[in-house]
DNA sequence: GGGAATAAGTCGGTTAAACAACATAGATTA
DNA sequence: TAATCTATGTTGTTTAACCGACTTATTCCC
């Protein structure tokens, strides 16, 4: 439909997520209507759709971008699941979400979920990857790998939600040290 | 050709002026190309022309919307002469030269004169139409009233820029106070 | 001087954004 | 409840931006 090399297309696409993203720091995600977002970003609103099916798509998009950006080096490049990268992938998770619960008004917790299972899902394909790209006891069942992967994803997840929750902002080697262990021990990874 | 209302066209020339005001402080006017400013800007290189002819036609904007955006409100809605409004024209044109020669790099000299020439007439014209709406001596006879401004416009910028050469910085109430008695008897405004 | 490279303009065809208008669905209020 | 208002999507038409190609300068370098 759109043409995503065209420079039209990736200004405008620019000007309606980086008018979402100051929207989201000024009212609750619920409160937001494509008009606003359409004005803030100053095209017009039926030009939104053509870029977006609705606001949760956009959201979709802007959680990812955000996450994306945050991936350090050794870890995009891995080719090993090891004690190394388990520990920047906790750090990295953790770090999301004080991120994005400093930026974004979940007054009314209607995305937090929303939020929650995106994480989990590209925290997941993150270590699949890594689990494909070496050679990974269980690599050769594809679909074993992608169910510890899951297991991974989403146990650091809510490690680190919890420890956020619990207001624990200080001393991540703590948190880092409760994760690494049970994620490297349930692998059977711990002795490798 | 274009439709000045249209967010479109707004946006693009938005565009080209950052683009072209950010090269400005990096190079001098003669060697910024067209190209170079389409690129910065994020638009095709013929998008430019439907906007402007050429680059004088950009410059020519840009100084005038600087020196538009930097008149006093006195001035803006004076109904008559004064001696207060003289003073803020010449601090006005004093303080738009610093500005001016500080953002642009002038190193050929390749646009001074047009900038002068330009600034003159935005000075004359607002002269002019403070003659028209106060009931000035001589705005019976439009063709003088125009000279009058003609020579008071050229006068203040002349005398601004000499002081501006000569390096002074500080002490703009003597340059006021050189300026402003000239312009006022010249006008025969003096005892008014 | 002569040839290559780069910039300035121009033009016709294509694509995406603007816009107005419409139908629908919730929310708000009389 | 009925009526008004506001947000959501959708559609067809118009317009401006994109793009490639082309013709002229201008500059640069051999």
């Amino acid at each position: 439909m759109v043409n995503q090399i065209d420079p039209r297309v990736v200004r405008t696409g620019q000007l309606i997520r980086e008018a979402f993203r100051e929207l989201l720091r000024l009212r609750s995600f619920d409160t937001i209507t494509i008009k606003d977002i359409a004005e803030r970003a100053t095209i017009n609103r039926a030009t939104f759709y053509t870029h977006y099916e609705d606001k949760y798509a956009l959201l979709d998009e802007i959680i990812e971008q955000a996450f994306r950006k945050m991936i350090p080096g050794p870890v995009e490049h891995a080719l090993e699941f090891t004690d190394e990268i388990c520990n920047e992938l906790i750090l990295m998770t953790y770090r999301y979400i004080l991120d994005f619960y400093e930026i974004c008004r979940m007054d009314s917790k209607s995305i937090a979920t929303l939020v929650d299972e995106k994480i989990k899902q590209l925290l997941q394909q993150i270590i699949e990857r890594i689990f494909v790209k070496g050679d990974h006891p269980h690599s050769a069942d594809p679909n074993q790998t992608t169910i510890l992967a899951a297991m991974t994803g989403s146990a650091i997840y809510s490690a680190a939600y919890q420890w956020f929750k619990a207001g624990e902002k200080e001393r991540t080697d703590l948190l880092v040290d409760i994760i690494r262990p049970y994620v490297m021990n349930g692998l059977g990874l711990h002795y490798i």
